[in-house]
RNA sequence: GGCCUUGUGGUCAAGCGGUUAAGACGGCGCCCUCUCACGGCGCAAUCCCGGGUUCGAUUCCCGGCAAGGUCACCA
């Protein structure tokens, strides 16, 4: 068969000798040990927790090696294609602070553009051409009931399915059945010519699970669709080979076709790139484990954190201890360096599929956002209710002052000791309302209304809003031993059946009707805060 | 089912032939304390199973088992 003559009719036209894609494309000029690598989604709009935990392993390499990390968008499959989805995931990854230095939207040098596989349609059939010259590729005419119908054979005789071997019926094809099909203007994809052999197992050191074995592919994969674009397998092979990508870190799902793209590579004459296969986060579902989904889990979207209000530097930290296990005790002894400063490591990254942990974000976040002046905090919060934030939040939020003075009280940023009071912006905001209305109680007296009543009048008596801390909390005591109540925790705790209660009791009936709620940080502060109007308005207003 | 990967407390995990088997989160208890938060101290809890190899296996080998991934003209 005239292969030359076969590739023109398949594929007619003229597409440029591939030394022009190496020249056109050539190795970058780079540092020694320099990384380039790439995140490369498909634009379904959809940026998810596992997107993100790929993308910070791959930006850390690429930068702390002194290489490029680039965007390249994997539109091939135009079902799954969603307007407007490339801007959002660049926005996402730039709230998360994940830099890229070139790529779709980014900019950056354009040497190795477009980034798009869609724009790069004639490159991929330039290769694909080759592929049928040089007799590793080839047209399938079989239609998708004859694939399906063949899959079914396969399963119902417990063999392996899929097009190879003897099931590959237009493998074969001669010249003149091809022609014919072709005149008869059937649709063809093009095949991959598969020399593999399943009986054939290989080594393969991969850079995340260190050495694997790897089962020779045997499939006559499809590598050009019947429209003409390229399937993910022939575009990875391709565009990573010409955008000079080293090292392919992507996640586990992907092993299972490691062998095609091997195949692939050695096929179009590539030398290989590294590839780490990364371990995706799990969930608990009842008595299991399973991957996080996008229609079971809504904390796998990225959009999820954000209505939350989770600080972007809290997810980055918590990505980073779970991609390396060493990270943790770093951050613990460094906690004021630049996370950059951190030596990532692509060998120490897990293997194993890792249980997303909730509580453990929300340590983690705690601590970030306790690291945080009133003002930034201040700032944050203000972003945050912006975008997501009610109407109610957002006039809180116009009250700078009284709102600065709450976080101060709430964060401890001008005692001694910090406080952990927040782990989102929605719940910080929950938290601080009651510091602009009193809100439904959420705690209920734990003393009768006569006794309440009695605190609440003693309590207005003597309540005088120049008093200091210490001559308040006095008051309070004194108004404790008044009532029966021990107005010295020790002697209570000494002795509890001599008293009524302790002046915590009474504290705790304060606080409740001042908030609403039974725990609060100091209260004298609470009232001085909110002023003397009010604050008495709040505690006559209990009175029933 | 075939192929591949993984298997240390509830979770994330250190470990790499001899350890009282780190640490963090969570849980529980105590202390501090007007409550909470913070902080301090402490407790409970782990090497999937069975064979080898070895003076000695969590660690090495083999075999099970379990979990996960994947078997498209989707990525």
């Amino acid at each position: 068969m005239d292969l030359n003559k076969l590739a023109d009719r398949l594929l007619p036209g003229d597409y440029p000798d591939l030394s022009f894609y190496e020249e056109k494309y050539p190795p970058r000029a780079l540092p020694k040990g320099a990384e380039v690598t790439r995140l490369a989604p498909s634009p379904t709009g959809f940026i998810h927790l596992g997107n993100l935990f790929v993308a910070i392993a791959n930006e850390r390499i690429a930068h702390q090696s002194g290489g490029v990390y680039y965007l390249r968008i994997e539109d091939t499959d135009l079902k799954r294609k969603v307007e407007g989805a490339v801007e959002a995931v660049k926005n996402a990854l730039r709230y998360f602070d994940i830099k890229f230095d070139e790529g779709a939207k980014i900019g950056g040098d354009e040497t190795y553009a477009p980034w798009y596989q869609r724009e790069r349609a004639e490159i991929y059939r330039a290769y694909a051409k080759h592929l049928i010259k040089i007799g590793r590729a080839y047209p399938c005419f079989c239609t998708e009931e004859e694939l399906s119908a063949l899959r079914e054979e396969q399963t119902k005789n417990k063999e392996i399915t899929g097009y190879y071997g003897k099931y590959a019926k237009c493998r074969d094809l001669s010249e003149e059945e091809i022609m014919k099909n072709l005149d008869e203007k059937k649709p063809f994809v093009l095949r991959l010519r598969s020399m593999g052999d399943p009986a054939h197992k290989l080594k393969f050191v991969d850079a995340i699970k260190g050495e694997i074995a790897v089962t020779e592919n045997d499939q006559d994969v499809v590598i050009l669709k019947s429209d003409g674009i390229p399937t993910y397998h022939f575009a990875h092979a391709i565009d990573d080979h010409l955008m000079r990508t080293t090292l392919v870190l992507r996640g586990e799902e992907w092993l299972a076709s490691l062998p095609i793209h091997l195949e692939l590579f050695d096929a179009l004459g590539f030398s290989r790139p590294r590839y780490g296969h990364n371990c995706s986060l799990m969930k608990q579902d009842g008595e299991t484990r399973r991957k996080l989904s996008k229609r079971k889990d809504p904390e796998l979207s990225l959009e999820f954190y954000r209505k939350e209000g989770y600080f972007p530097r809290a997810v980055k930290v918590y990505m980073l201890t779970l991609l390396n296990s060493n990270f943790e005790e770093w951050y613990l002894k460094n906690p004021s360096e630049p996370l950059e400063n951190f030596k990532f490591s692509v060998g120490k990254m897990s293997k194993s599929g890792t249980l997303f942990d909730l509580d453990k974000l929300n340590d983690i976040s705690k601590n970030e956002l306790a690291r945080l002046s009133a003002e930034e905090m201040y700032d944050f919060l203000s972003a945050w209710a912006e975008e997501y934030g009610s109407e109610e939040e957002k006039a809180q939020l116009q009250a700078r002052e009284k709102f600065l003075k709450a976080l101060d009280l709430c964060m401890g940023t001008s005692g001694k000791k910090r406080r952990k009071d927040f782990v989102t912006a929605s719940q910080a905001m929950q938290t601080l309302s009651y510091f602009f209305k009193l809100p439904e109680r959420t705690d209920d007296y734990r003393f009768d209304a006569k006794t309440c009543g009695q605190i609440f009048d003693g309590f207005l008596k003597n309540y005088d809003f120049s008093d200091d801390a210490q001559v308040w909390f006095a008051k309070v005591k004194e108004l404790a031993g008044s009532l029966g109540f021990a107005a010295e925790m020790k002697e209570y705790k000494a002795n509890p059946d001599a008293f009524r209660g302790s002046v915590a009791d009474v504290a705790e009936i304060l606080r409740i009707a001042v908030t609403g709620k039974a725990n609060t940080p100091d209260l004298y502060t609470i009232m001085q805060i909110l002023g003397e109007e009010e604050t008495r308005r709040r505690i006559k207003g209990a009175i029933s």
